[in-house]
RNA sequence: GGCCUCGUGGCGGAGUGGCUACGCAGCGGACUGCAAAUCCGUGUACUCCGGUUCGAAUCCGGACGAGGCCUCCA
């Protein structure tokens, strides 16, 4: 098998890699979306590489040794904004909040469908693991009653909160100490924490406007952090090997997740491994919509919002392969025009119809650390290998690797389509069947040595847009033409 | 203010203490009536200043620049 090098946040060291325990398999776990309005390009990263992870342990530990879940996130304070705004009081407010959340969901998992993401081993809702009858199963307030039982939690004012002083190793995801944070002195001080760095595990509820459970500490609802903790606790166990999610998560959340965990459990360590993407910028800006560059996944995939056109999943997902993942990413349009002609290209040579298997240089390279631009490589190296499109060995395996990868032929080959009627509805006037009738006419002009006519046709062929491409039959000798839209 | 990351050729983007990826664009050639497409070939790099070393773009220190986190955020 070959060696799996990651590298861990906690320790800033690439690592091999051997799960804690064989017998249940590699054990992973991701932050997910917040489902309470459509994903966000920046959202995309997590959840491609991760997913791209997944498929390089289904291959090395076999796809029933791999356990991935990824969160949902559906109670949560922007959710509960959102959904009293839209409420109409026609249904009790919880039914309010699980529609939109159902609704959200359903377009987070239509959107990474496109992207070629497999979907994770388990999605757990938040509000399913707040308070679970069974007493041996783990939820939200059975953890926080072990951190009160344990002195790392105090309640307040209808508050729980944790307490950041009990735990000495806080802080060291994020390499900074206590002081440290309390002299940044951005800190929320209120009324009921002991210590400014305290945060929430449950807070109370306005019955009339926000999601609530009973609790032994009244009818409120959870803090943010505590789900992570309560949802990989009980569908991975208390340790288990990696943890993954976007940079911006490493602090507050992942610390506050480790320390939670780790008091509550009496572990020493809450993931063997943790694991961040790089940020992600839009045309070299921090993507924000106060700069109006704000870009949804949706938006990218069935709007021209994004370089005047609309993209295909397979395009955004080599796009997003083509940099590290610890790397900062800048997500351009020429970086999607770039990826849409590799694609092309590769699909143009690549042999169809070939089951997900990767190389060993492949695997090589993902498990170094994931390095997919050197996967990327090893791909245009077999590509450059092919005699005859879409045949021989060479093609075959390029094809291969490719399904591995999660590209998707159909869906990629659907789209180019639909951008070719697209261009001839704008033409207006003309269609394929007039295309090739003109493209008759300039072959017979060409036969004729009348290289005037045949080149007139083809000139009015290419103010438009259409671009002609002769070729020999290789059987035959037989000239032939095809055209194609440039862009 | 504190902490952290990064700075590679025209562009994107890996990697490495000595053999200097890869892709796009450019350039040259083949093919073609001429092109396009395709195929073959090809130049250019490691922000700056010190230090360690036989040797550093790669390690160390500093400067400058970019970004992130410290508050919701992938």
């Amino acid at each position: 098998m070959a060696e799996l090098k990651l590298y861990d946040t906690l320790t800033r060291e690439k690592r091999l890699f051997a799960p804690l325990d064989p017998a249940r398999g590699v054990r992973m776990y991701v932050c997910g979306p917040t489902v309470y309005d459509f994903a966000h390009i920046g959202n995309a990263r997590p959840v491609i590489v991760f997913d791209v992870l997944f498929r390089l342990l289904r291959h090395l530990y076999g796809a029933d040794h791999v356990t991935y879940v990824r969160n949902i996130t559906d109670v949560d304070d922007k959710i509960n904004k959102r959904a009293f705004e839209r409420w109409t009081h026609e249904r009790p407010l919880t039914a309010e909040i699980r529609a939109l959340t159902d609704q959200t969901l359903a377009q987070f998992h239509a959107d990474v469908d496109a992207l070629g993401c497999l979907r994770p081993t388990h999605e757990p809702r938040a509000t399913d693991f707040v308070c679970r009858p069974e007493p041996s199963a783990l939820d939200m307030v059975k953890i926080i009653e072990r951190l009160i039982a344990r002195g790392h939690a105090y309640v307040e004012q209808g508050h729980v909160l944790f307490d950041v002083p009990s735990m000495p190793a806080y802080g060291r995801l994020a390499r900074r100490s206590l002081d440290e944070m309390v002299a940044g002195a951005r800190v929320d001080v209120a009324p009921y924490k002991r210590d400014p760095m305290d945060f929430v595990l449950w807070k109370p509820s306005d019955p009339e406007k926000e999601p609530g459970w009973e609790s032994p500490w009244g009818f409120g609802r959870p803090g943010w952090h505590i789900e992570c903790s309560a949802m990989s606790g009980a569908l991975l166990g208390e340790m288990f090997d990696i943890h993954g999610g976007g940079i911006d998560l490493v602090f507050p959340h992942h610390e506050n997740e480790i320390a939670q965990s780790c008091c509550a459990f009496g572990t020493e360590r809450m993931a063997n491994f943790w694991m961040h993407n790089g940020f992600l910028m839009v045309e070299g800006e921090k993507m924000s919509k106060s700069l109006g560059n704000f870009i949804t996944i949706r938006e990218l995939l069935a709007s021209d919002r994004f370089g005047g056109q609309n993209w295909v999943g397979d395009v955004l997902r080599l796009a997003m392969l083509k940099t590290h993942y610890r790397q900062p990413i800048d997500w351009t349009v020429e970086g999607l025009n770039e990826s849409t002609n590799t694609l092309d290209d590769w699909f143009r040579l690549a042999a169809p119809d070939q089951p997900a298997e990767p190389s060993p240089a492949v695997i090589a390279a993902l498990s170094d650390d994931l390095n997919t631009p050197k996967t990327i490589a090893e791909l245009h190296a077999l590509r450059n290998h092919i005699r005859v499109p879409q045949q021989g060995q060479d093609a075959e395996e390029l094809g291969r690797n490719l399904a591995f990868l999660g590209f998707d032929r159909a869906q990629f080959a659907a789209w180019q389509k639909g951008r070719e009627h697209a261009v001839l509805q704008a033409l207006g006037g003309i269609d394929e069947a007039d295309i090739g009738r003109l493209i008759a006419a300039r072959l017979a002009a060409r036969k004729a040595r009348n290289f005037a006519e045949s080149d007139r046709i083809r000139d009015e062929l290419a103010a438009k847009g259409i671009a002609l491409m002769d070729a020999k039959d290789p059987a035959t000798g037989e000239l032939t033409t095809t055209w194609k839209v440039a862009r």
